[in-house]
DNA sequence: GGATGTCGTTGGTGGTCCCAACGGTAGGCG
DNA sequence: CGCCTACCGTTGGGACCACCAACGACATCC
């Protein structure tokens, strides 16, 4: 058998998909906590900037911009149009689009947000220097990629 | 207005929150994938290796080892029983206890397992060199860490 | 003007993580 | 011995994120 046990629980909890899990879990109960405070979540954040980004613009491009499903989508701006940070009117041009643009509650309300997210991603990576803040963040970058980069030659 | 007005989804989009949760989103889809092939998923990898570890063992001692809420532990255990991978006897010392066992074909499956998540996690880091997917863990393990090391001093 | 496809909406699934409560049992202590 | 406290496995929720299928309404391309 030579010695294959090295315990092997010990081995999955170093895996990089166990470690992904439980930081990503641990981010989203930090930005949750977060942005509680607006009573919103992290969605809303997200979709908010689409919005402020893209003027008025249909569901379905916010939909693409973010990499909602459009099942989510109706409830996420439900939400910020029950909180008056968005409008929701039918587009004159395109009678199948929502013009989806924002109010000034949902830009300064944008801006809280963003705060808040700054300073949990902060406490996200409080363990880390600031150069492996950068570091990290570069590496998870091409991790989270899901484009392979095709034939390396 | 100065400007504040960079993109503000695609600061949104380069937040370690979001990348975690993209990165963490792949990795469970790599792992599932691989893990369909046994019918299981990575709980069942986690607690399968729990048990290989510490012998007869406890589902309450078993839901300490992995973070798994009893709950879930206990439909864990079902699966895995039924397909024959572990044993679940009461404990004669402890009447509350059940003794969770390994079988023959659990050890198997678990090395079956084991060759899989490490498949998946190649590919999950696919983009990354050997020095920066060693790095990036380390890096990764200090981030998912609850725990704060306290007054640095 | 008919085929094709997009838009917003509804309905449903699955996985991870978390909490509350319950009957049953063990152990400590008087 | 009897009581109280704590733990065991189980059941029943719930919240959140990710994903898919279908539908009526509408626009567009040929």
């Amino acid at each position: 058998m030579t010695e294959p046990h090295e315990p092997a629980l010990d081995r999955i909890r170093a895996l990089p998909s166990w470690l992904l899990n439980r930081a990503s879990a641990r981010g989203r109960r930090l930005l949750g906590e977060a942005f509680a405070r607006e009573g919103l979540r992290m969605p809303h954040h997200a979709v908010l900037a689409a919005v402020a980004d893209s003027g008025p613009v249909a569901q379905a491009a916010l939909g693409r911009m973010t990499g909602f499903d459009p099942k989510d989508m109706v409830g996420i701006l439900n939400d910020l149009q029950r909180a008056g940070f968005v409008t929701r009117t039918p587009d004159p041009g395109d009678r199948r689009k929502n013009a989806i643009a924002l109010t000034a509650e949902g830009r300064s309300c944008l801006h809280r947000l963003a705060r808040l997210g700054d300073e949990a991603n902060e406490a996200l990576l409080g363990a880390l220097t600031p150069a492996e803040r950068e570091q990290f963040t570069a590496l998870l970058a091409r991790v989270a990629q899901e484009r392979e980069e095709g034939p390396v030659a």
